[in-house]
Order: structure tokens, then C-alpha cells, then sequence
DNA sequence: CCCGCCTATTTCTCTGACAAATCGTGCAAT
DNA sequence: ATTGCACGATTTGTCAGAGAAATAGGCGGG
């Protein structure tokens, strides 16, 4: 009997790419989060193939391409006679979605989500420079769309929060940098989970809308300057909106 | 008799992260380039299982294992029935290190190279202001020492350009920021690329360890704006020297 | 025209076997 | 005592074949 490790509960985020439809996907995120999580370290070898496929009766197969998807995020390196072991921190694929999503099942300590913010400060503002400059009609409606979702259902429901992803992944699009648009929307995507698992209570209310309307503006009257700061407004409230007892 | 593709020939960084060693390391490797190369092109059923194992004479488990990486890396999705199909480039992971090898090994479009560019603008001057604010002596020791052996070889010189990577490095881990160290070695080793089959005679000719010496003072002070500012120059000037014909 | 069943195709999983790589050990030569 | 080398044990790597599961697309009934 199938007798997989027992699935981490409903912090389902629906964003994760590898589909864990399939086994080797389950036992690939199993171990990934195991990994990243601290369970298994640095150094740590893994169960070898027969006793983890015996184990958990699963082919080796399957569990050979969960090791394949693992080593190439970086997490894992397989050699004969020595085993599968977990890599130095620093080898990890941090911006890789998967791993960055297995990171937020566990709790992130707060040092990483405060580097997510710092990175998101760096990264952020000046995709919305770039997005002023280069943003085309299409780019600027797609963001007016988003926006007057926002307004409709407001941030703190579901949809709310759908709409303000669209409306940052717009801004990236608007960007026309391509590697640029792989780490934001990574980014913004891990800063959302943050958001909702550690959001506190605004100390100041203050209406998020009218922010991102600012930064909206901004790009369509192709103003740079206005724009980087009107992100740079957003980005530090959502930080401060964050419990990080920095 | 095993006929895999070709060998691309003698231009080996020596960075890939993925051994080749292994077949399904190699056809991960070869699919790879073709995918972002743009031989196969999204939405593009890559060969069945079957097809290819006995076309190339490897094992299905082989291209399997293949698939499982490529799959991981965003480039590829695979469903029963329908076959295994290159994604869009959307979902494409460019920040793998491997996927941003494999797109060395093509000729990268002047877009991209500009993309390239532009993202170590944004973040390379970030991480050496926060190296300036959180730089350790160790740090510095470093980077002193990469400084050395710069000014010794030339930057002309391979072991010139391994010491100026070993700066950026020990700049980077001063940042103390795990995400941004994982992004910008990735993104100066494919500008290292870049600089090494791009790069045209400098028109005026500048000591180049000068301007690096001028960012390790900066970080050795503990002044995070000319840190920035010695940074943005030394990136604006790795840029002049590419042919980029903008 | 729409909905559910059926079928063909493809990936997915499993099994068992052998090949290849590599680390450690122990022996031999210096 | 140290160095070098062959060898054996262990683990991953590769292969072949069979069946299970999933799914797109066609077919038929309502």
C-alpha cells in the first residue's frame, strides 16, 4: 500500500508549477520541502534508491525523476557510491518558483522574507521606470482593468489581491525585459504569501487603491521618476504591513 | 550505436552547474539549447518516447530523466496523450543557470543581452551599497585579495577575469541578502559570457583595476553611496565594451 | 446543439537486470 | 613509513518490457 508522506494541509497557494499529480512530482515536493525546510541539510544523503523505494513502495523510477527535478533546482547532487547528497545553500535555485514556493510551506525565517523585501525594493521600482518609459496603450488598459477590480472587491478578498497581482505582472510586461519579468513575478508572487500569512493589522488606514491609482497615473503620463517613487510608496507599505518585529 | 547530437564544440565556460557526464544529463543538455534556441518552438510536441529512444538508441528512461529536468526548469510540460510540448517563454525559468548556459551556447539576441545588462544595472549597485553597509573585515579581505590578483594578470587574462568574478562573489555574500547572491552570480557569469565572445577593443583605453579599486575603498569605508556609484560605473563600462550596436 | 461514453494514444509507473562509476581498503613497492 | 595501484563493495546510471492511468478527440444519444 501506497504510503506517501501525509500531504502539509490546506496552504494550498495554487501557484505552484510542478503539477503533484504525479508521483514522482509528490515525492519531488515532499523531499524539496524536507529540503529547504532544514529537515534533511547540507551534507545529508538521502535515502538510497532501493531503501526509499521499498519503503515507501514506489518505484525506483519514480523516485529516480524526483531526484532529477531536485538536482535541477539545484538542491540535490547524485554520484555513484556516494549517494544523493543536499548541496551547499548557497548552490540552491532560490528564485526558482518551486523552491521558493516549498520555502513558504515550512516558516520562513524572517532574515529570507527579509531579503525577499530588500530584493523586491531593489527589483521592483525600477521595473515601474522602465514601464513608464516603454509601457504601450494596451499595457495601460490592461492595468486600468486591474485596478478597477481592486477597487471593486477591495484588497483584503481573494479576488482583490488577483487583481493586484495582474495589475504588478502588467507593470512587468510594460518592462519589456524579459528576465526581469521571471524574477518579479516570482518575487511578487512569494511576497504575496508572505502577505497572507503574516499580515497584521494596518496601524495608519490608509487606502491601497488610491496607491496603486498613483503609480497608475505615473506610468501613463510616461513619468519615470513619479513612477519609482509611487512603487517605492507601495512596496514599503506592504512591507510595513508585514509582522517581521525587525 | 549510440548517435547523439553533436557536440557543440570547444566553447565551454566551464560554469555549467548540470554534469554532462551522464546521458540523461546530455540530452537534458542538448533539448535544452534547441528549446531556447528556438529549434523547437512553444507549443511544440518535442518526440514521444518511444520515437526518440529508438531514434537515438537510449533508453526511455533516459530521455525520461531528460524530460523531468527540462520540465523543472519550466521549459517543457508534459501531459498523456498529447505528448510533451515546449511552454511559453513566460514560464520559462531564465534565471536557471543552466537554461541561461544553454542560451550562451546559441547567439543571444541583442535583446537579450540588452535585458542582461539592464537587470545587473538594477541590481548589481543595490548589492554593493548593502555590502558597504554590512561588509565583515573577512569580506574585505576578499576582495582585497581578488584585487590583487586582477592588478597581477590583466583583466585580459583567464585567471584576471576569475579574480574580477571573485570580487563580484565576495561583494555579493557581504550583501548578506541569500536570494540577490543567488541572482547576480548568476547574471555576472552570463555577462562574463557575454564579455568573452562580444567584447571589442576598448576605445579609450581606462585602467579597469583602478575602477575596481575604487568600489573596494568605497565598501572599505562603509560609504554606500559611492560604493553605488564606483558600481554603476564599473557595469556601465563592462557594457561600452560589448558590441551591442544599440 | 449539447452532453456523456468510448477509444486510441501518450505519458506514467513498475519490475528486474546489468553496466558504470567511485570510494575505501589492503597490498606491494619504494 | 609512505606512496601508488589493483580490487572489491556500494550506489547510481542505463536498459528492456509490460501494464496502468490519464486525456484529447470522436461518436452516439438525448
Amino acid at each position: 500500500m501506497r504510503q506517501r508522506k501525509e500531504q502539509t494541509g490546506p496552504r494550498t497557494t495554487g501557484l505552484n508549477t510542478t503539477s503533484m499529480k504525479r508521483i514522482h512530482g509528490s515525492i519531488a515536493h515532499d523531499l524539496g520541502v524536507d529540503i529547504v525546510t532544514g529537515i534533511y541539510k547540507p551534507g545529508d544523503t538521502l535515502p538510497g534508491e532501493i531503501e526509499f523505494s521499498e519503503q515507501l513502495d514506489v518505484s525506483r523510477t519514480a523516485y529516480r525523476e524526483a531526484v532529477r527535478i531536485l538536482s535541477a533546482k539545484g538542491l540535490v547532487e547524485s554520484r555513484p557510491r556516494t549517494g544523493t547528497r543536499v548541496t551547499e545553500k548557497e548552490r540552491w535555485n532560490l528564485l526558482d518558483p518551486d523552491v521558493l514556493a516549498w520555502m513558504f510551506e515550512g516558516e520562513p525565517s524572517v532574515e529570507f522574507i527579509r531579503d525577499l523585501f530588500e530584493l523586491r525594493m531593489i527589483i521592483e521600482p525600477s521595473a515601474a521606470e522602465l514601464a513608464a518609459v516603454r509601457r504601450s496603450g494596451a499595457d495601460l488598459a490592461r492595468m486600468g482593468h486591474a485596478l478597477e477590480e481592486m477597487a471593486r472587491h477591495g484588497l483584503a478578498t481573494e479576488a482583490g489581491r488577483e487583481a493586484d497581482q495582474l495589475f504588478h505582472h502588467a507593470i512587468l510586461e510594460a518592462s519589456r525585459n524579459a528576465p526581469l519579468m521571471t524574477l518579479s513575478s516570482t518575487i511578487s508572487a512569494a511576497v504575496s504569501w508572505t502577505t497572507i500569512f503574516k499580515q497584521r493589522k494596518r496601524k495608519l488606514p490608509r487606502d491601497p487603491v488610491a496607491d496603486h491609482r498613483v503609480l497608475y497615473e505615473a506610468i501613463g503620463n510616461s513619468d519615470p521618476v513619479a513612477a519609482r517613487a509611487a512603487m517605492v510608496d507601495l512596496v514599503r507599505l506592504a512591507q510595513e504591513d508585514t509582522e517581521l518585529s525587525l
